[in-house]
DNA sequence: GGCGCCTCCTGGAGGC
DNA sequence: TGCCTCCAGGAGGCGC
């Protein structure tokens, strides 16, 4: 599933091949790949044909392309792969994608004629034409943009543990407030971005806390353990390409990452523990699971009040 | 306002 | 072989 390494994977991938690239044509085979945009499928292909895409940015697991010049940029493409979006990079006049949603035609001035493909099996994926809005905080939006700016839909979104301008101190205090379990915190994309069950999965084993832990009662250690390895975590995933199962997530080229290799918590029900040698449980957690060592991540006793 | 459940959706896997 | 059910999960809506 798409989480923070696999959107950047993809958003630095489509990088060199969109910026400074010309749009051509739109098509959209699927409207249902719009439910975040203000208008119907041809209103999208007419706000975007003609126009030039000044840089491939990404907040959490939204991506973003400012549109014409990106300094004055009052518009952008604004993305979400949801469970089984996919962008991939193809020849001009390939042939169509499996599940494909959207095609747009590019021309860019060194690799000439090209189309970025969306494609989604399980339509949870959307693309729009957004409106650039300043950022609370003054720094640039995201990855992939100097400009203090972020398109109006994601503006609402927390910046990722790995974004430099991320706010260490708002994190902490979210998390002192908090009453729900830390895991439920982490997929919060209002509280910390680019987290998603499996990358919080994983956090948690690294971090040796349990997911139902309530956030509120964490110590200040602890909070600081969750966040160094997030950090940690991501960086190791982005660097193995992100995390593939099946077909569901692969880069722009069509390739798969590696990180699945390096999982020790997420998908691993019953099997030791790399730690400690205790079957990992999985349990059902809001339509979903969480996998963990019961050994390594006990759950604090409450306190006893006097 | 905080919290947590539900819904959207598709296709692979497993059971019968 | 074919049909049915379950499962996966990001984000927003909604009820409490």
């Amino acid at each position: 599933m798409p989480e923070l390494p696999e959107v950047e994977v993809v958003r630095a991938g489509l990088a060199p091949a969109v910026v400074g690239a010309m749009i051509s044509g739109v098509s959209v085979s699927d409207e249902r790949a719009l439910t975040r945009h203000d208008g119907d499928g041809g209103a999208f292909e007419r706000a975007l044909t003609g126009r030039r895409i000044g840089a491939a940015a990404r907040r959490g697991k939204f991506l973003w392309m400012p549109l014409d010049d990106e300094a004055t940029a009052s518009e952008a493409i604004v993305g979400h792969l949801g469970m089984s979006g996919q962008m991939l990079l193809r020849e001009s006049g390939a042939g169509p994608e499996r599940h494909e949603r959207v095609r747009l035609d590019i021309v860019h001035p060194i690799h000439g004629d090209l189309a970025v493909v969306f494609a989604d099996q399980r339509t949870f994926g959307s693309l729009a034409v957004d409106t650039l809005v300043p950022t609370d905080d003054g720094a640039p939006g995201g990855f992939g943009t100097a400009l203090p700016r972020v398109p109006c839909q994601v503006a609402h979104i927390a910046r990722d543990p790995l974004d430099p301008a991320f706010d260490e101190r708002a994190f902490r205090a979210s998390l002192a407030v908090k009453r729900s379990g830390i895991k439920r915190v982490l997929l919060d994309q209002t509280v910390v971005s680019g987290i998603g069950n499996i990358y919080a999965d994983e956090i948690l084993w690294a971090a040796r806390i349990h997911p139902d832990a309530p956030a509120s009662a964490l110590s200040t250690r602890a909070a600081g353990r969750i966040l160094a390895e997030a950090r940690a975590v991501l960086q190791k995933a982005l660097a193995e390409g992100g995390t593939s199962f099946d077909a569901q997530y692969v880069n722009v080229n069509g390739q798969a990452g590696y990180f699945a290799h390096s999982l020790h918590a997420y998908g691993r029900t019953a099997q030791p523990c790399d730690r400690c040698a205790a079957p990992l449980v999985r349990v059902s957690f809001t339509n979903r699971s969480s996998h963990y060592c019961p050994r390594c991540q006990r759950l604090p006793r409450p306190r006893l009040s006097r």
